[in-house]
DNA sequence: CGGCTACTTGACTGTGGTCAATTGGTGTGG
DNA sequence: CCACACCAATTGACCACAGTCAAGTAGCCG
């Protein structure tokens, strides 16, 4: 059995032993999904997790009245729910395919067996979490202690950082999906993320172009992003 | 040297060999804090973690003006900043402990080592941190998706279960600290926490008596906390 | 050209945070 | 034993942020 490609390129068993990632490969089974498709509900039994390799996917919890926090969006390369199959037996979130996607599902009790005799790639799923516990930390700060033109101005800078853009030169940072995910994605909803895109806008900071953001002001923005809130607005009369 | 009864008792080191233990505790600290005393900052070079010994210890993110909102209580027992360690290395948010406490502090690059030679200890760790992962999600969910009736509804009944208790015999539900602590734990202050635990009063789910909370209505305290937000509170005029 | 979706804009309102004053309980010292 | 200080908790008044509903616009594809 030859080992797919999205398997080699994972972040998570980048560098792994060739005996290893056959072993891997042997779990795994990999489909196509049609965009729209729900992979699991919070709740159900979490004896799997997968591999992104085509499409992106994303990782939500379902309140009441169907709103919906998303957590992640998983893009080709990466894998999600890994930490589900260790604690509880069942997924805390939601996931779903944004696009036409092929995932490679890997079962939970081998893969436990392959970390056991494994322990370097059982460190380097550690360091996986680790990451992804800082991540869902900032996102509590965000929903917490930051308001929402807040959240974007650091959605925009990370963003910009994430694709190593240089901001001094006016940088154009592509949404990459509707402006309905992306407020999800940052709690909120379209409309506010309409309009605090526009109240950017206005404090000179960034410019909107379609689905693109052009960094006018980075200073700015980043003062947006960091020191939000310390300034309670000017009574009115 | 002699191992102590903390580490033994803590967790994430239950089971382990003596032997190990042994390594474990000659790589560990403890000391003594007065009640309030910083521990670390966010930012901070995250060198080590901490087991708790004795007294308690709050791990909060700090936002601009001072609001904090509180991660995690750490009890005797628990570790805490354990996953900072792996990734990146600074922590992502702040420690402080609540009263007079005991610490044990591991640094971390023995540990790592130690971590290196014991496979069975770090699927032990990777357990701890996708619970951990799971209780963010949680909180995610409940900033994002819930109010904070049904998040102190929420609140109640796990705690209740936490200390399994019975619900049908009205449980009493000690609060254990101040109300201003359990507030910025759920994630709001202590005057909208008076408020709404006194409507929990008036819908006749709790009692509260001092700092502990009778439960009168067990199920009425779960609808409240589950399907709470459907109903949009009768339109007044 | 019609229909669909993404997006924007407007008007409105609820939740909950802020500030400030009051109450209550507890420990200390005269 | 009372007066005082101190802190936790409550209550009231206010208001801003952001979510909802609804209508309108833009862009895209068949």
């Amino acid at each position: 059995m030859n080992v797919p490609a999205a398997l080699r390129n994972c972040r998570l068993f980048a560098e792994l032993p060739e005996a290893d990632l056959r072993l891997v490969a042997a779990l795994a089974g990999a489909r196509r999904f049609d965009a729209g498709t729900p992979l699991f509900e919070a709740g159900d039994p979490a004896d799997r997790f997968y591999v992104v390799a085509a499409g992106r996917v994303k990782v939500f919890k379902l309140g009441e009245q169907g709103r919906e926090q998303i957590l992640h969006v998983a893009h080709p390369g990466e894998s999600f729910a890994e930490a589900a199959i260790f604690a509880g037996r069942a997924f805390p979130a939601a996931a779903e395919t944004l696009e036409e996607s092929t995932l490679i599902a890997i079962p939970a009790a081998p893969f436990l067996d392959l970390l056991r005799r494994n322990p370097e790639l059982t460190l380097r799923l550690l360091g996986g979490l680790a990451l992804w516990l800082r991540r869902l930390v900032d996102l509590v700060e965000d929903l917490s202690l930051r308001d929402v033109q807040a959240r974007l101005a650091g959605f925009l800078l990370r963003e910009a950082s994430a694709r190593s853009l240089d901001l001094r030169s006016g940088a154009r940072i592509p949404l990459g999906t509707t402006k309905a995910l992306l407020a999800r994605r940052l709690g909120t909803v379209s409309e506010t993320l309409s309009r605090t895109l526009y109240k950017l806008q206005q404090e000179g900071a960034i410019r909107v172009v379609g689905r693109d953001v052009l960094v006018v002001d980075p200073k700015r923005l980043r003062a947006l992003a960091g020191d939000r809130k310390e300034v309670p607005a000017a009574r009115g009369s």
